[in-house]
DNA sequence: TCAAGCTATATGACACGTCATTCAATGACA
DNA sequence: TGTCATTGAATGACGTGTCATATAGCTTGA
């Protein structure tokens, strides 16, 4: 009982910790590196990930923990960057379709490499 | 190489997946029946736990991964809550000294119960 | 004992996320 | 086809976190 409790709570600052140090590893690197934070970098590497297929705003939102109205912001800063670009979709003209331009391409590249090498200092 | 990097994201995502789900149930949990926040109950949670020693607001800023001006900011909204006090310390008189009001007491104990819950239900 | 530096906390400007709301486009059904 | 509900996305008010700084108290060494 007790130690249960203690052993769920240990588990969860364990968590907690890994997850602060990385995520705060990773923005750091990418803010410095490439002027992106975390949650930009995320969009960017969905959006980079699933090229094929249209309508991503929507897509999106299912595929990251983030609210609708915080992805429509992200992706605002993304746009202004240059790095993405949403075009309206001719089925349904209340979707938008996300693309990276070419800067957001190789962008992404790099980043990305940047990102999978965080991730290695910082878990198991 | 790739699967290595495939396996790196995978864990990157699972922990970040446990990290929101848990946090956002707690987080959802506490305001709803305390009206309270993750942040607000970690530093009651940590205030309980060392009810022995003096001068919190720095051991506070070195156990958890708040800003010094994150929780400086918390400890105002606890006490404006009337959930904890600031005590100035007789030795060293720019420290402060934090102590659970009885309310702030009473509160931790039926929030940490609720917390360990919700822990439970997430946490595999 | 006084200056210079350090330490504990508070505060203000700012960035970003959430919620609630809005708006336009779509679908459904009479 | 016209009305009503629904859906995709954008926006504004607001809360809370961060960084940089301010302030007050402590410490050290000449």
């Amino acid at each position: 009982m007790a130690t249960t409790d203690r052993q769920l709570v240990e588990q969860w600052r364990s968590i907690q910790d890994a997850y602060f140090r990385t995520s705060c590893a990773i923005d750091r690197a990418l803010e410095a590196k490439f002027d992106i934070g975390l949650n930009e970098f995320e969009i960017l590497d969905l959006v980079a990930e699933s090229s094929e297929t249209a309508c991503r705003m929507k897509a999106l939102g299912e595929r990251t923990p983030m609210t609708q109205s915080a992805v429509s912001k992200v992706v605002d800063r993304l746009e202004r960057a240059g790095l993405l670009a949403r075009h309206s979709c001719a089925d349904d003209r209340r979707s938008l379709f996300l693309e990276l331009t070419d800067a957001g391409r190789a962008l992404h590249k790099q980043a990305a490499v940047e990102h999978r090498a965080v991730l290695k200092e910082n878990l198991s």
